[in-house]
DNA sequence: AATGAATGAGATTTCATTCAT
DNA sequence: AATGAATGAAATCTCATTCAT
């Protein structure tokens, strides 16, 4: 009988590679350290795939990034419905793309990570930047209606930017540190409930005459 | 007018370390890519600096992480004991604080930017980890009076962790982002608004028991 | 029945070697392309060849070699006691001789071609190169007899050295490019005209004093 | 000052890269080896040229290539305009021909070497079986004028192709042999009396029906 | 006996660091 | 003091060979 690790060998990779691509980004990651980490020696990655390019591929296909920004998106189309996500029942399809996207990054956490964060050097270089972008994007129709005497300007697209990078990313890194289902649940729901506040007090500020605005604290508490 | 130069040529491969770190990180920056910003052989940085490691201890000295710091440790203080932000007047320490971290984040732009992104590989790996942690520590202070109900949950200590060290990873990125002075203060007041939002509802459904806490969206659009 | 087996996998696999080792060379053909030729695993290779060295030795035994030099010779010899070959019967020694090196040749057309180029890397390096060596030797004890006042300078040695390795390597890839018989018995005939003529000019132009000599061309068309 | 050997390690490593290219081959040529016949370290090369790719690109521009092959070309059109060689006088444009090419085969002794054997796994893969080719047909173009009646058979095309290909082999490794210019010379005139006296009999052996003709000797001395 | 997965030595290439000038 | 050429260790990748099944 043959030895019929392979399946098994080439899992361990995949998982190996995004773990470490993860951690370190792809540049800084070495083929070893993905082949120590799957238990393998360095050439023995080469039977399973062609190069470090073939094996992020692989662990990384394009499909589960689109799946991601759709996952993504879905729940943004679906919030951006509402009116009031308080009052929105459990059984909402708002609360099923939450559910959904939610899932996806505790199964796939470390490709979420490598996304959002270790890709420079990859074709996903700017898919954080791009999906922020995208997110800003929806955000900014949702505000046309909500506010519509809100005026968008540079600064507020840019902050948008990056308060959606940000978001995006304290996910990625909550993903990263917690390994409890739980615990992940609740982190992700407190992040939530900072972001709602956070873009509410956002767009009610850029209401108001840029005079009567200033700049606001780092760690400000409250 | 030789000690002249040398200091010139000292202050320029600074600068230029200080750059290229920002830019691509330690790691990932090579002493030849310093040496060409500096305008200067690659084998001349090593008559002014022993090599990559002392070079960064030079551009990026401890002090200066501690300077950083204590500027940030200043002004949450003197919020931590105002009463509300939007009544304090323009001359308050508060402000004065502010004013004094926006500087620094101004002038040490390319520092800054390098201690909460680019540091892997450095002494200031946790840099900004720690800030953030700190940070935490400070706003739990204040929340503690602000809050008596308040139970700190792990789970919301995580979260502030996260919101910490995106507030701060934001600010850098936008340092790195922006090169206007107006723009940047701009965005800055944004994302203070945004993150002072984030906070107070962060707080308050800390205070509502957690079956009727629910997570809430990437980009929820308010 | 298992023998037969083990027999004909151990035949296959000295066929794949002579067939590979032919057609890229014996340093640049690789174990797993001879293992793939033969229709067996890698690592079967090892039960019946301790290694690429052995699997070269087994497919191209010393004994070969020396049965095509041999075989050689013995041509080169029936043609040297010969007057005009022209004038030789179809059942005379050379005629024999000749036809047992053609068919040899078709025999072990690989090994031939191997021997004859691909060898770099192993004992057969100089194979090719020790056979123009004697071929010169073997020809200059004839020429001695058939043109007494020839002077065998040093020039006329190298000469003839290179015509035999061409001759020989003009078999070797005559040998691996046709595949039909016929097609090859009629090309090995033109080459042995064109060699002929060619000898025959050699030894003449050697009589004539050196500054009647001059280079002739690449190409000469006649 | 400066080191100001770079252009003599630049020569050195083009002569290196030349001399290894044409003795070994491309592929199995290792930089280490050219960078030790260089007497340069290995890291050292990659200084001078991007890669192994570009170090052949250099050391063999196809600008050379295609100087060789005019050479080649113009001494044949030189030739066949010709009636009798033996006739030529020394200041014909033929014999101007014929030395420019020998005095290109002597300077770029390594590169024409590694041009007509050693060129597998780069561009210049097919060079020698392109200039047999075209010698091929350059000769054919002569040999319907001189013999009207000649019949162009496959066989013959074949053996052509291989007679030209041996000739330019034989002339590169003479190169590659002698090194004294005298001796060059006089094996030169030698090959070529061996040649011209080759292609007369293999075009008169062409004439005759096929019934009439043998296979000749390998290694038939006259 | 056979498979093909696994190993590790060696090749190409990069880059921090040294050194001749 | 300055230059930039040179070095060598480490990373990616290949392949002869070994080994578990």
């Amino acid at each position: 009988m043959v030895q019929r690790q392979k399946e098994d060998v080439r899992a361990r990779l995949l998982a190996a590679a995004r773990e470490v691509f993860a951690e370190v980004g792809f540049e800084a990651a070495t083929m070893a350290a993905v082949a120590v980490r799957a238990r393998v020696s360095t050439g023995n990655v080469y039977r399973y795939f062609e190069g470090k390019q073939a094996l992020l591929d692989a662990a990384l296909p394009p499909a589960l990034a689109d799946e991601f920004r759709a996952l993504v998106r879905k729940r943004v189309d679906a919030l951006a419905s509402a009116r009031d996500i308080a009052l929105l029942p459990d059984d909402s399809e708002y609360h099923a793309a939450a559910d959904r996207l939610f899932e996806f990054c505790i199964e796939q956490r470390h490709a979420v990570v490598f996304l959002l964060s270790g890709a420079r050097g990859t074709c996903f270089e700017s898919f954080a930047e791009t999906l922020a972008h995208d997110l800003r994007r929806w955000s900014l129709s949702y505000a046309r209606r909500a506010y519509p005497r809100l005026r968008i300007s540079p600064a507020l697209r840019s902050t948008l930017s990056e308060v959606f990078r940000n978001y995006v990313g304290a996910l990625a890194r909550t993903l990263g540190t917690h390994q409890q289902r739980a615990a992940l649940e609740d982190v992700v729901a407190h992040l939530s409930a900072y972001h709602l506040g956070g873009m509410k007090q956002l767009f009610e500020t850029a209401l108001r005459p840029a005079r009567e605005r200033r700049r606001r604290p780092i760690g400000g508490p409250a």
